[in-house]
DNA sequence: GCCTAAACTGCATACGTATGCAAAGCCAAC
DNA sequence: GTTGGCTTTGCATACGTATGCAGTTTAGGC
């Protein structure tokens, strides 16, 4: 080591230098931090994990950037990571299929993998407990089956739905639709039965359902699936997600010719940024990025130590109310 | 190695099974291959890259997503990068200060590094060449002094503005008014600079200007200023980049009550995918994230290779025509 | 069967760091 | 000066893989 030469020391002194916590004197350290300064040295993380057994990675794997919900997870993540020294290394999965990346993921000795609707198998599950991996599923569920071997943070997508239908009934609507996103997506099948249940507590049902598939396209063609029928189209539409509700909203008013929320209310689900912008205000369901966030990091601490028992968040929802449910109506008392 | 072991083979033959190219026997590979899958083996990149001194890990810096247009580079980035065997490890850079990630970077003994809308001040830029560590600027260009030495892709931002003018001139615009993003981004100048040109040319200049730093209130307060002067607002708008642009059509139509592109015209920057949403449908100018990821990687690899010049790619811009800015008039011959 | 070239294999070493262990240095108290 | 405890240091080894070299096997042609 060169950095060792100069300094005239050992390359222990030199590593004890850059490891906090190791045992140097204040004088080494000076000539050694000197002598790395000046020949440009930084210690070689590769070199380092290969003894620690610690990368400081984490695995990160999405489907699809599309819903802007993902880029928000991505940047809080690599935030937050990145302050505690640990860093995100990307795995897009084509399709949901995780199988041919987690190979590559567990390649690189990765400290953890969060998996962003990705749905994991489980023996995948397993191989990764096996190495001692731990994986955090990301606004998605374990199977049954693998609740007990794998976390998962999720938001409270029952109770939204419940609080979704809720409002909506509030309203006065009477014809009011589903728009799921991926059937075979936790949060969707979730968010659809607690909105469902709450419907059925009122002696009623959902009016009409179509699927969008999470992505914009398919919402567009769902949305005037719901209104193709002859006869009375739904008053309320209730969508999986804001990405699908903002498409929704595209074709109620430009193909459609239908007012928001005068003649048709929509929810969405997610409080994307784009909720917001002037031309939508779209009133929904807050999942906090942040919070969702924060708990993944807590869980992949948690399994990090060893002996750390598995578990599901569940982070709570919020109705977000702007201007796309029909206001209550006023009741004029003579 | 335990594989080495079960297979009753050396460690070497392990190591060959798994390097392609490398002179192993059918039959040898075949035990390797299967009790590597019975012990659940990989090979560790880690330790591969020790030796190889290539981690295959590509280093991406951005510092905000709320611009969708980043998301999209990183999707696409990724997934080309996967299918070469590379893979994307994310760093948030607030502020567009690299200068404390950039250390972290190195250590982690990356094959090279992308940043986007970043700057990068010389003496890092000497750093990593000196190391060899090849790093791509993306969308933003060098400074001067070091154009001979720091790759760059950007979108022809100096001609991308010169069509904006073109187009809003040739609409019969007469206040045209510029709203800048950061005032020392190249892609902002570089855009405004190709605009004034052409409005010069065209014995005109610019109507007003504003500053909205590429955030979205930032440019909802800029396009308030552009407004608030007594007598005639501005007939046109255009705005440094989809993200403001949208901003601006928001305050436009909801708190000036304007018709976009009635009463103004409004045009932007990137086509990001909400520039196509129903309810913006914005005029603006194309460029392509799919062109210059594929840019960036041919430039990331030329700088592997010993010996690669630097180069400063341009790729092409194009205006794609939606509903904000006003149609041609339609002159009607007697 | 013999020879030559080619294909394959194992040995040994290297990559850059962390860390247990023992030796050495330091300081203070007696 | 001696002792004991604490801090600092260097040595040696380990992490898991790639690869040059030399030795061994194989294939093919006669």
């Amino acid at each position: 080591m060169d950095v060792a030469r100069l300094a005239r020391v050992s390359q222990s002194a030199v590593s004890r230098t850059f490891t906090t916590g190791a045992s140097v004197s204040d004088a080494t350290r000076e000539r050694v931090i000197s002598a790395a300064k000046t020949l440009g040295y930084r210690p070689n993380a590769m070199a380092r994990s290969l003894i620690t057994k610690r990368s400081r990675i984490i695995a990160l794997v999405v489907s699809y950037l599309n819903n802007q919900f993902y880029p928000l997870v991505i940047e809080t993540l690599s935030q937050k990571l990145q302050k505690q020294g640990y860093h995100v290394l990307m795995f897009i999965s084509d399709d949901d299929k995780v199988d041919p990346v987690l190979d590559e993921i567990l390649q690189y000795q990765v400290d953890g993998a969060v998996m962003a609707s990705v749905t994991l198998s489980p023996d995948l599950a397993r191989q990764c407990a096996d190495l001692g991996v731990p994986v955090v599923l990301f606004n998605r569920v374990p199977e049954v089956s693998e609740c007990q071997t794998t976390c998962s943070v999720t938001s409270d997508n029952y109770g939204g739905g419940k609080m979704a239908a809720t409002l909506l009934l509030e309203r006065g609507h009477t014809r009011i639709a589903f728009l799921a996103g991926l059937e075979n997506s936790s949060t969707s099948l979730e968010r659809e039965r607690g909105f469902n249940e709450v419907l059925q507590k009122a002696g009623t049902s959902v009016f009409r359902r179509a699927v969008g598939h999470y992505s914009f396209e398919g919402a567009k063609q769902a949305t005037r699936a719901l209104f193709s029928p002859l006869g009375d189209g739904p008053d309320a539409i209730f969508v999986a997600n804001d990405h699908m509700a903002i498409a929704t909203m595209d074709v109620l008013r430009q193909e459609l010719g239908l007012r928001v929320p005068d003649e048709v209310s929509v929810m969405g689900f997610d409080d994307v940024p784009q909720a917001a912008w002037g031309a939508y205000r779209l009133t929904t369901v807050v999942q906090s990025v942040e919070k969702m966030v924060d708990f993944t990091i807590e869980l992949l601490h948690e399994q990090m130590q060893e002996g750390g028992q598995p578990r599901n968040v569940v982070s709570p929802c919020q109705v977000i109310e702007r201007d796309t449910v029909r206001p209550a109506r006023v009741i004029v008392t003579k």
